[in-house]
DNA sequence: AAGCGATATGTTATAAAATTACATGAGGTA
DNA sequence: TACCTCATGTAATTTTATAACATATCGCTT
């Protein structure tokens, strides 16, 4: 299991690694990558965290690749739609995916002290939400999971 | 466990029970049930669905008890804060807590068809995000686990 | 090469959700 | 009374997201 938000790492690996591993996807499914949405996944591959759409929008801006709130939208919807982004709800943003490109079912832990996300892969079956599903007899085509509290670092901080 | 959302049931019980139990845990704590947060938990738990504040708004107005959005959301804060309604971030919106009122962790199942909201009990302590949190030495603070998809009755009629 | 459909982008405007800041009011209590 | 706390009233603004329509680009067909 990844779990490398929280620890240090060789971060330049997880910027080309994402935009590798999105980019052959593209190729195999007829996808396309553009400038924007290239430039997109790359702004939130370049840290851990979960950028608002208008975060992403300014750096755009900056970079003269679109001005308007919907090229930000279109482009991280293209994004997330791929599984390249993942949106976090409990904060309206949105992060890189750091698990190549296969689909699975995320779960997040997102730290309130340095705002980093933390991705985790877990079992969808296995899930509290699948089990109260299953008895009730309801049919899950989506689910968010996402826990925040403090990462160890800044846990440690806090209590010192 | 509890999952009367999704089955016919008396509902005005739903209504009256919830504000007892509100009215209870108020008067045990020194907290005030004020005309508009009691009638917010009412419009609340009128339906087992999750309303929007500005959809709440709308009815405080009707109601001549607000009609600025602070009004609204100063009360959903005080419900939220003390479980008498949660808040579903997938949705933006609200639900009446349907579990009295000692405090849980609860998991959500949203219908898109009939957009109706029911609450899980879940034992957090057995779930992925706890398990994912464990392993990295994440300390959890606040959980949020909602389903979306169809209920029972949405899912049968999707299939004739 | 001209025309066509599909996909992506540019731009204006607006909607929807939430908060800030400051004024007012209703109770208790020293 | 004067004061404090809690709750509400109100105006303005900020943040997040979408609708609607125009333009551009590319591949395909004729």
């Amino acid at each position: 299991m990844q779990m490398k938000a929280f620890d240090a790492h060789d971060h330049d690996g997880c910027i080309s690694a994402g935009i590798v591993a999105a980019e052959r996807h593209c190729a195999e499914h007829a996808l396309q990558l553009t400038p924007v949405r290239r430039r997109v996944l790359e702004i939130l591959l370049s840290e851990h965290k979960a950028l608002g759409a208008y975060d992403i929008l300014e750096q755009l801006r900056a970079d003269g690749l679109g001005s308007q709130p919907p090229v930000a939208y279109r482009a991280l919807d293209f994004l997330v739609s791929h599984g390249f982004v993942h949106r976090i709800e409990r904060l309206n943003a949105f992060v890189a995916c750091s698990h190549g490109e296969n689909a699975h079912t995320p779960a997040f832990l997102i730290c309130r002290a340095c705002k980093r996300v933390t991705e985790a892969e877990t079992d969808p079956a296995t899930s509290e939400l699948a089990r109260a599903a299953q008895r009730a007899g309801f049919v899950i085509e989506r689910t968010v999971r996402e826990a925040e509290g403090l990462c160890p670092g800044c846990a440690e901080v806090s209590r010192a």
